[in-house]
DNA sequence: GTTGAGCGTT
């Protein structure tokens, strides 16, 4: 048996975080936790209660920034495998694997940019829950980073005093 | 030498 510690691992990871924020990622998991019909489900949505005329519901669209979130990576793979995995997806603009400054290493998550959404929700359907470096990444639209450069509504820093003082005229 | 939750330095 070659395979055996990292598929443990694998399947503890699909199974057990379930941080239930994600959209996309959400639906693997539900894929391994789809409760069959046993009791009364009392909780379900009329279907005629959807949204749809004739939207399908089968994507979860779409993305609202080009930036990917790609978690789950390898602590192995770098940013060049990063960018290199997304590449056929579409331009990649910026790949980045977060490491930790204090030692160097990979967090196992990183940041893809993309120059539209278009490449983006391709990468992302096209890399979500895919295997990466011998492990399954999770894409997912980043949150932004930084949302505003600081207004400052004062520009002009004028402290208005000019200090006019005539100073010793003692004879 | 690594086993795992999460959103980053410039």
């Amino acid at each position: 048996m070659a395979l055996s510690s990292s598929s443990s691992s694998l399947l503890r990871r699909l199974l057990g975080s379930s941080p239930l924020s994600s959209s996309g990622s959400s639906a693997l998991r539900a894929a391994f936790c789809s409760s069959s019909s046993s009791g009364p489900s009392p909780v379900l949505p009329p279907p005629s209660s959807i949204f749809g005329d004739d939207t399908e519901v089968t994507n979860v669209p779409p993305l609202t920034t080009p930036k990917l979130f790609v978690s789950g990576l390898s602590r192995l793979t770098t940013d060049e495998k990063l960018k290199d995995a997304f590449c056929p997806f579409g331009q990649v603009l910026e790949a980045k694997v977060i490491t930790d400054r204090a030692s160097g290493r990979s967090k196992g998550f990183g940041f893809v940019r993309y120059a539209s959404l278009e490449e983006a929700e391709t990468a992302r359907q096209g890399m979500n829950a895919k295997f990466l470096d011998g492990w399954v990444i999770f894409v997912d639209p980043a949150k932004p980073r930084e949302q505003k450069p600081a207004p400052q509504p004062d520009t002009a820093s004028h402290t208005g005093f000019t200090t006019n003082k005539t100073v010793g005229w003692c004879g």
